[in-house]
DNA sequence: ACGAATCACTAATACGAATTACTTGGCCTC
DNA sequence: GAGGCCAAGTAATTCGTATTAGTGATTCGT
C-alpha cells in the first residue's frame, strides 16, 4: 500500500527531480521552463503516488487561504439561506471556499467569532454584527482581513471597510405608506425588543411623521423576532382597544406567528386588519392569506457583497471603501 | 502604531524569553513549569502588542485543523438550514469551525467538493453524497479524515465510515399507510427523476403491496425535488381520470408546489385530495391547510452526526464504523 | 572562439507555531 | 563534596509548500 500522505518531496523522488521543481511545475505558474518530458515524469509521479497538496502549508506560506467566513446571526431564520447561497455561488466562482458562523445576535458569540477570524484562517469576511464596535471590527482590516458588512454605513470611515445595504427606514417607510395609502387608519407595528432592525421602526414613525397620520405609532416590542414572539405580541395587539386595522411586522417570521394569532382568532386578514412583513422569505408566497412584504432579494445581497470582497481580494491595489445601496420592493400579495 | 502582525518570537522578544518558552506559555499544557512571574511577562507582552496566534502555522505543525465540513445538496432547501444549525451548534461546542459546501447535487460539484476535502483544511467531514462511490469516499478515511454519512449504510463495510440515517423506506410506507387507512383508494406518489429519494419511493410501493391495496402504483416523476416541479408534476396528476384521492409527494417543497396547483384549480385538500409531504419544513406548519408530513428532526440528525464526527475526532484510539438509526414521525396535521 | 544569453533545474530559506532534547544553575542528601 | 534532582528555561528541528538566488551546461551572436 502506498504510503498514506505523499508529499512534494515523495513526488520528486519518484520523478527524478527536486522539490522545488514539483512546485513549479504543479503551481503552473510557467514562469519557469520545465520541457514537457520532465513535466510529464512529475505528472505521472503525482498520479502514482495519489500526491493532493496540502493547502495548509500553502496558505501558510503564500498567505493566501481562499477561505471566506461569513457571519450571520443563524443559519435557520429564512432570511438567510437564501442570503448564503448568494454568497457561496460567488465564493465558488472565484474558488473561494465558505466558513459560516452563527452568531445567534449575540454578543458574547460575535466576539467569539471576531477572535476566530482574527487568528488568520480567512481573507475576508462577510457579517452582520449587532454589537461589536467600529473599533472591534476594524482590526480585522488591520490584519489585512477584508471585511464588508451587511448594515447602513453609519458616519465616515477611513479604513477600508465595504458597506451593502437595503435601506431599511426607507422600505420600512414605503411598507407604512402603502397601509395608510389603503386608508388605515391605526396601523401598528409589531417589532422585537433590541435596536437590531431599528432602522425599520425608524421608517414606519416617519411614514406617520410625513403623511400626518392621526394617531400615534402603536409600536409593540416582543421579544427577539421569533414566530413565537410575533404571535405573542399578535395577541397583545388584539386586545387592544380599538383594534389596529392594520399591523407592520418587522420580518415575515413575526408576520408568520402574527397570522397565526390572527387566524385561531377568527380574525380575517386582510379585511378585519391588515398584515405586511419584512424580507420575503420562500414561504411567505405560500401563505394564505400569501403575504404583502417587502423583498430585499437576498441572494442579490449574497452576491454583491461576495462581489465586492472578491474585488478586494484580487485587487493589487487598495481599494477605498465602497457603500453600495441595494434596492428594496414591496412586494404586493393578499395580507394587505 | 505596532506592527501589523506580532508572532511568538516578537512577544518572546518584549518579554525576555524565548520563542519557545511563550509557545509552552500559551499553549497551556502545564507540563512545562513555568514561574508565574514569567506567565504574568508573557501575557503582558501579549496584550501589549496584540498578539494573535496563526491557526495555519499551529494547524501545519499540530496535524488538526479544528475545522470540520458539511456538504449538502443546497442550503437554500430549508431541510437543510435545521441540519445545518445542529451541525454548527455541536461544532461550535467542541471549538470547531464550520465549512459548507453545495453540491446541488451535481456530480461535478460533488467531486471538486471532494477535492478541497483531501487538501487537509479540515479534520472531518459530514456529508450527503448522491454521486460519488464508496471508493471516492473512501479516500477521505485513508488521509485520516474522519467522515460522517447521511445515508443508509449499503453493504457492510470495513472503512471507518458512520453513518446516521432515517429509514425513509419504512417512513414512506408509515405515510402510505396512514392514507390507505384513511381509505383512499388511489394514492399517487409525486416524487423527482432520479433515485435520490428512491428509498422514499420504495416504501410507498412496499405499503401498496403490503396492504394489498388493488391498485397499481401512480407514480409521477417530475424534474428535481423543486417546489415548481411539485406544482407542474400535481398538474398533470389532476389532469388523469380517475384522479387520485390522495398524494403523497417525495418532499415537503413539492408539496407545497402541489399545493398551490390544487388551490389554483380549486381542487379542496383534503377533501377532494389528500396530500402528505416529506421532512416537516418549518413552513408545514404554517401552511393552509397545514401539511401532514413525515418528520426526521432534522436538527437532531445534524446534531447526532456531528456528535458522531467529535467522538471519532476527540477519540485517539480507533473507533468501528457506527450505523445509527434516527427515528421519524408522521405529523398529522390538516392536509390529510 | 569568447562572452552573453538561455535553459533546466536545485539549494536554501521562509512562513509561524509546536515539540523534543538538551543546558544551566541551584539545592538537597548522604 | 560528589552525586542526583529539580526548576526554568533554550536551541534546534519539524510540519509541507513557495520562492529567491544561483549553478552548470548548452546555444547563440559576431
Amino acid at each position: 500500500m502506498r504510503t498514506a500522505k505523499p508529499k512534494q518531496v515523495d513526488v520528486a523522488r519518484v520523478a527524478g527531480v527536486s522539490q522545488a521543481t514539483v512546485s513549479q511545475v504543479l503551481s503552473a505558474k510557467s514562469d519557469f521552463s520545465v520541457p514537457l518530458e520532465t513535466r510529464q515524469r512529475i505528472f505521472d509521479a503525482v498520479t502514482q503516488l495519489g500526491y493532493v497538496p496540502n493547502e495548509l502549508a500553502r496558505s501558510l506560506r503564500t498567505q493566501r487561504t481562499y477561505t471566506i467566513a461569513s457571519v450571520i446571526p443563524d443559519i435557520a431564520n429564512p432570511f438567510y439561506p437564501t442570503f448564503e447561497r448568494g454568497v457561496q455561488d460567488i465564493a465558488e466562482a472565484h474558488n473561494y471556499d465558505l466558513i459560516v458562523y452563527n452568531t445567534d445576535g449575540i454578543e458574547s458569540k460575535e466576539r467569539r467569532c471576531l477572535d476566530a477570524l482574527l487568528r488568520g484562517r480567512v481573507d475576508g469576511v462577510i457579517g452582520v454584527f449587532f454589537h461589536l464596535t467600529r473599533a472591534d471590527l476594524e482590526r480585522l482590516p488591520e490584519r489585512d482581513i477584508a471585511l464588508v458588512l451587511l448594515d447602513q454605513p453609519r458616519g465616515t470611515n477611513s479604513t477600508p471597510v465595504d458597506h451593502v445595504f437595503v435601506d431599511n427606514a426607507k422600505a420600512a417607510s414605503a411598507a407604512t405608506t402603502y397601509l395608510l395609502e389603503l386608508g388605515h387608519e391605526r396601523v401598528a407595528m409589531l417589532t422585537g425588543q433590541h435596536e437590531t432592525l431599528s432602522g425599520r421602526v425608524d421608517g414606519y414613525r416617519q411614514a406617520l411623521a410625513a403623511r400626518d397620520a392621526g394617531f400615534e405609532p402603536i409600536i409593540h416590542e416582543a421579544g427577539d423576532f421569533t414566530e413565537a414572539c410575533g404571535y405573542s405580541g399578535m395577541l397583545e395587539l388584539l386586545r387592544r382597544t380599538p383594534r389596529p386595522s392594520a399591523v407592520f411586522a418587522a420580518n415575515d417570521v413575526m408576520a408568520m406567528g402574527a397570522l397565526v394569532a390572527m387566524r385561531e382568532h377568527g380574525v380575517k386578514v386582510p379585511e378585519e386588519i391588515a398584515l405586511i412583513g419584512f424580507d420575503d422569505i420562500p414561504a411567505a408566497r405560500i401563505l394564505t392569506p400569501s403575504l404583502t412584504t417587502v423583498s430585499q432579494f437576498p441572494q442579490h445581497l449574497g452576491r454583491r457583497a461576495a462581489e465586492l470582497l472578491m474585488d478586494r481580494l484580487e485587487s493589487n491595489t487598495p481599494i477605498p471603501p465602497r457603500h453600495v445601496e441595494l434596492p428594496f420592493e414591496l412586494i404586493v400579495r393578499e395580507s394587505a
